[in-house]
RNA sequence: GGGCCGGUAGCUCAGUAGGUAGAGCAUGUGCCUUUUAAGCACAGGGUCGCGGGUUCGAGUCCCGCCCGGCUCACCA
């Protein structure tokens, strides 16, 4: 009897976490068939309407319609044109989602709406076929018609289509959301993006800005002789990034596979084999929390540039950046919060510098403090003089990095896949690209010595068994690869979740995914009322 | 996983002190040929997230559970 979700999760628990029989979960739900809700009413209501449509002679799910105009072209197009310049009959025939509709008798307004936008169509009972005017006072909010007709302006001012015939392209069964306030329960905001995209303009604008951003990085990849490249997502063993996997099962082989939780591994395979500038954007899948910063699988871009180091890359990246603020909002400057966050330049700083600079409290640190390991380990509770100072600049620099800043020179211990520091052993010759007060990307020369690469694995391999679910494990085919030589290179990962947030001022990770994870939601019921619907036919 | 907040009509929300569950939009019927949150009249629509308890009586108080949001922890 409830079509939408958000309540009645008694059954939600039944049937997905307990296996209950068919009996049973009848058994819970006695009343279902007694209560004729409203939801049931309208939808017998719209299924009758569906049979008189068809006995108009409409075809209830339409066919083809070759409109000459979108909405937004019409808009865009005749907008700001008068109403004697619209004299001269300028004939549209447009398609889209009826979302208002205003009966005066024989006469009545409504707006479509296509890509976001609406235009205001105006029927009259002289002015098109009777049966055309007969449809038209039996549309419901949310169905979906084809107009011919011509423009003109409403003594109001309002552009709108007079229209001279209407077609009915697809039928609504359920209610769409109210048109003033539209829809704002997050819960069915996120289950049902449809709905969202169809009540919330806004949130159709953040999706095309995220294209966007995808769409200038591949362009200025593209542009400096990157190839796209599809690594495996399902990985017999998993790298490339500290974090828990998820866990698959091939049958037919009959072995267990991980849902990667990063391409890095693979991407500088393909380095060694002179694919010389590769990049991927795709998907990541990390078994961990939930936050507004973190959906479990999540878009990232990672690109390796063979020859280059972490220096070659700043530069890109601040490039990079730059440029695809500039594709998806015209400006380098984003709003985020109450921040205005300018890409025009990206400060850089190393990561003690950082955490001398950020220092809250007393007793701030001098350079050679925060290059001491003695002092490092008084300061911190961690084991190592490398994760002290991690943990400090986590503790101290993260969160006020709301200007786009570099942060360089990351302590061995956090980087097992990273190039030492000439001179400098503890250190490796990495960055991080901070926005917003959130990590953004990540970046180093790739350590290319087989023999280290080897000791790096050990050494992590050590941290696994004294307890870090997370350290790497070693990969001998990656470490063979390794031997056949691979030439100097950069390579660098972004998350694109998060540089979709800054630049579409969006405070959570799930405004810029269509289906961020959730629960499962309980049972929706609606199969067992079509069901019911199709025998009353 | 911890803390805080929320779940009442299709949607957006009220709900007093524990005493027969409300509004606007949407829906149905009638009127209305340039309206625009169109208007007027009438009507229908609720397992108050689920279960238990206290009480003569629970949307309201207590306990447990489900779902969501924020936040902390972990992470990018």
């Amino acid at each position: 009897m409830l079509l939408l979700p958000s309540r009645d999760r008694q059954g939600a628990v039944c049937c997905c976490y307990r296996a209950a029989t068919a009996r049973e979960r009848f058994s819970l739900r006695p009343h279902r068939r007694f209560y004729l809700s409203l939801e049931d009413d309208l939808l017998k209501q719209r299924a009758a309407r569906t049979r008189e449509i068809e006995a108009l002679g409409y075809r209830p799910y339409g066919q083809r319609f070759d409109a000459t105009h979108a909405v937004p072209d019409i808009l865009r197009e005749y907008g700001a044109k008068t109403a004697e310049e619209l004299a001269a009959r300028v004939d549209v025939r447009i398609a889209g989602r009826v979302m208002t509709i205003r009966h005066m008798g024989k006469a009545g307004f409504a707006h479509v709406q296509q890509n976001g936008e609406k235009l205001q169509i105006y029927v009259r009972k002289d002015a098109v076929p009777e049966r055309d005017f007969a449809l038209f006072k039996m549309l419901d909010l949310g169905d979906i018609v084809g107009v011919d007709g011509y423009l003109f302006r409403t003594r109001t001012g309002e552009l709108s289509v007079h229209v001279e015939k209407l077609e009915f392209l697809s039928k609504t069964l359920l209610s769409i959301p109210e048109k003033w306030h539209g829809l704002e329960d997050v819960e069915i905001r996120y289950r049902q993006r449809y709905l969202d995209l169809i009540a919330n303009p806004a949130v159709r604008d953040v999706f095309v800005r995220r294209a966007r951003i995808i769409s200038s990085l591949r362009r200025q990849l593209e542009s400096r002789g990157f190839i796209e490249v599809e690594t495996p997502m399902m990985q017999p063993l998993y790298g490339g990034a500290a974090a828990r996997p998820f866990v698959t099962h091939h049958n037919t082989l009959d072995v267990d596979l991980y849902l990667r939780i990063a391409p890095e591994l693979y991407l500088k395979r393909l380095v060694v084999g002179g694919l010389e500038r590769v990049y991927e954007i795709n998907r990541n899948f990390r078994n961990e929390g939930l936050s507004t910063h973190h959906n479990p699988e999540f878009t990232m871009l990672e690109f390796y540039q063979a020859y280059t180091d972490y220096r070659g890359l700043m530069d890109f990246s601040a490039e990079l950046l730059r440029q695809a603020a500039l594709d998806a909002n015209g400006t380098t400057v984003a709003e985020f919060e109450e921040h205005k966050i300018d890409f025009a330049s990206v400060r850089r700083l190393s990561m003690r510098e950082a955490v001398v600079e950020f220092w809250t409290g007393a007793d701030k640190p001098s350079i050679d403090n925060v290059a001491d390991p003695e002092w490092l380990l008084r300061h911190s509770s961690k084991a190592t003089a490398g994760e002290a100072l991690t943990d400090l600049f986590e503790r101290h620099g993260e969160e006020k990095l709301i200007q786009p800043t570099i942060i360089y020179d990351y302590p061995v211990e956090t980087s097992p896949l990273s190039k030492n520091k000439p001179g400098d052993p503890a250190f490796v010759e990495r960055f991080e690209i901070y926005a917003g007060g959130m990590e953004l990307g990540n970046a180093y020369t790739e350590l290319n010595d087989p023999q280290e690469q080897r000791r790096r694995f050990e050494m992590q391999i050590g941290m696994r068994q004294r307890g870090d679910q997370e350290a790497h494990q070693m990969d001998e085919d990656y470490v063979r690869a390794l031997s056949y030589g691979m030439p100097p290179t950069g390579g660098e990962g972004i998350g694109i979740d998060r540089l979709t947030m800054i630049l579409t001022n969006s405070r959570s990770i799930r405004d810029v995914i269509l289906f961020p994870l959730l629960r499962p939601e309980g049972p929706i019921d609606l199969v067992q009322s079509l069901r019911e619907l199709d025998g009353e036919k």
